[in-house]
DNA sequence: TTAATGATGGGCT
DNA sequence: GCCCATCATTAAA
């Protein structure tokens, strides 16, 4: 069982898409080559939530996220990274899913090699580095999610448990918990929780 | 024009 | 754990 999400699967309220794109599978087709890998964590943003790009109306660079959902809003940040997020909610309503980690299921030698010096279990366990292992950048910015270059589908499987936590790296709207990710997946990033120091000190007087 | 900022990752310690 | 590379986007000037 293999089905090309619809439209209308983006179409609807940003943290139910992120929750459900648990697990689905994304396809980036590269000069004949297949890259792909499961979803295992995203972030939802969108409408006047402060960490959100849509936060302070349409803008050039974030205007996609009012537009019609089903496309991939890609931007830069850091001077070196691009993000891949996917634009939700119907057209006039802003909002958008980052994808911040990946199983890599289909071409990791690609993978591998465009990310020379990382160990294989690290080759999309972050929104940066899954742009760069699978070859996105700004070019691919509203490219549709239902192909040619990028597909994203539900092949059946369902996260076994998913948790969720605040979203990582942003300095405003860190009270919503609108991180989302399959529980104990290595793939999933290195976010704060993750991190030995933080379980440690979680574990701490507990 | 210019300056501040950032939804990060890699390398070194 | 800390440092820092490196530039698109935005707002202010």
């Amino acid at each position: 069982m293999k089905r090309l999400l619809p439209a209308a699967f983006y179409a609807r309220e940003t943290e139910l898409v992120a929750r459900e794109l648990l697990g689905k599978v994304l396809f980036v087709r590269d000069r004949g080559r297949v890259l792909g890998g499961r979803i295992v964590e995203t972030e939802a943003y969108g409408g006047d939530d402060p960490a959100s790009h849509s936060s302070r109306g349409a803008t050039p660079r974030s205007a996609i996220m009012f537009g019609p959902p089903g496309f991939a809003y890609v931007y830069f940040v850091y001077g070196m990274h691009c993000m891949l997020n996917f634009v939700t909610e119907p057209e006039g309503r802003a909002g958008a899913v980052l994808i911040r980690a990946l199983e890599p299921l289909l071409g990791r030698t690609l993978m591998s090699r465009r990310r020379a010096g990382a160990p294989p279990g690290r080759l999309t366990n972050g929104p940066g580095r899954l742009c760069r292992a699978l070859g996105l950048t700004l070019k691919d910015n509203g490219a549709s999610l239902r192909g040619p270059r990028l597909a994203v589908y539900d092949d059946g499987l369902r996260p076994s448990a998913v948790r969720t936590s605040p979203r990582v790296g942003i300095t405003k709207g860190t009270e919503t918990l609108w991180r989302f990710f399959i529980d104990g997946h290595p793939d999933v990033s290195r976010a704060p929780e993750n991190r030995r120091s933080r379980l440690l000190g979680a574990n701490k007087g507990g």
